[in-house]
DNA sequence: TCAAAAGTGTTAACAATACACCCATGT
DNA sequence: ACATGGGTGTATTGTTAACACTTTTGA
């Protein structure tokens, strides 16, 4: 989880654009999944100005993130979900909202997929749900559940990485399928 | 459905209360159900200048609906939401997302309810859903459901307006569940 | 007494869960 | 040969879906 201040739009720049195009000169990260999140505009919210946020949460595999410090983020870290440090006016709720999204999207969406490279197996896969959902799930039901949503499928290709059988390498279907919610 | 021509924030004025502000303002309309939508900012959405659009819905009963003609909104009326008139600018996709978005929650939420008065009954309620899903569902089945979500409970009053037998009146339990995605 | 909507239970089909062993590989 | 993670099927339980008749009232 990643906490960055937030940079401003500019004219004839869309608003996803002015997201990525913030999250890249503060972090160095590029082409990664981003979703609207939500606008907040509480007129107190920053109690020195008037701010109004159109907030969006980004999703990668860990191992794409490189957290840089830049002018505008001096410090930089990655925090699990559940040990954020104190932050700033609003920002606990913002990351809570981004949160609760996340976990409800799991169910009926192609979000997990965000954080796998192109080509994954079902046990990686397992990993993120379990990470996310912060529980142990059964291999073979899990696997039974995610093959009959028909989103992935297998490319033939197997991981071969340590002393045991090779694990077959799926890719999701159809990648427009992403955008549930837009 | 109705298609409102946006207004503009005022400094100091809370996102959602513009957005209320503007439905008084030019329909009359006060005291409704209001969620944030989705924020619009494509450049070209609005080609003759820059239009960040921070979209909200209302939902109400229809009968606290009387449509009033403004400086801004000269013509007003109501359209079943499959036989709209042509819109101006991307205010289809709007609509359309806020459909999308309505009958997505249908299930999980208390927006139902928000097309009801306060005290209703099960046939009532059932009509809301029948017309927003657009197909017939069956009483026992419904009603079990809706009361195994633990979300309304009986009055103890009945509604007798025909010559029929008497409908038990319900009301939700908890009107703070309101915001789900919020 | 009739018409009209309210109210109610049971069965069958399907979906979700619990659960344990064999497979292929590298060392 | 053994340690490691990959891969698979069945039986049970819980959930959802199909289905028809009785009740209460006003006219």
């Amino acid at each position: 989880m990643w906490a960055l201040p937030g940079g401003f739009l500019d004219i004839d720049e869309d608003l996803e654009t002015c997201a990525k195009r913030e999250l890249q000169e503060e972090t160095g990260i590029e082409g990664i999944y981003l979703e609207q999140l939500y606008t907040f505009g509480d007129p107190q919210r920053d109690p020195s100005e008037r701010v109004i946020s159109i907030t969006y949460f980004a999703l990668s595999q860990s191992d794409h993130l490189m957290p840089k410090a830049s002018s505008d983020a001096t410090q930089t870290a990655w925090f699990p979900i559940s040990q954020l440090p104190e932050l700033a006016f609003d920002h606990a709720t913002i990351i809570q909202l981004a949160w609760k999204r996340l976990l409800s999207k799991l169910g009926y969406s192609t979000i997990a997929f965000k954080m796998l490279p192109k080509y994954f197996t079902l046990s990686q896969l397992q990993s993120v749900y379990e990470i996310l959902l912060n529980e142990n799930l059964d291999k073979r039901n899990f696997r039974k559940g995610i093959l009959a949503r028909n989103i992935i499928k297998e490319t033939g290709e197997y991981s071969r990485n340590g002393s045991h059988r090779p694990a077959k390498i799926y890719q999701v279907i159809n990648p427009s399928q992403i955008e549930i919610i837009k």
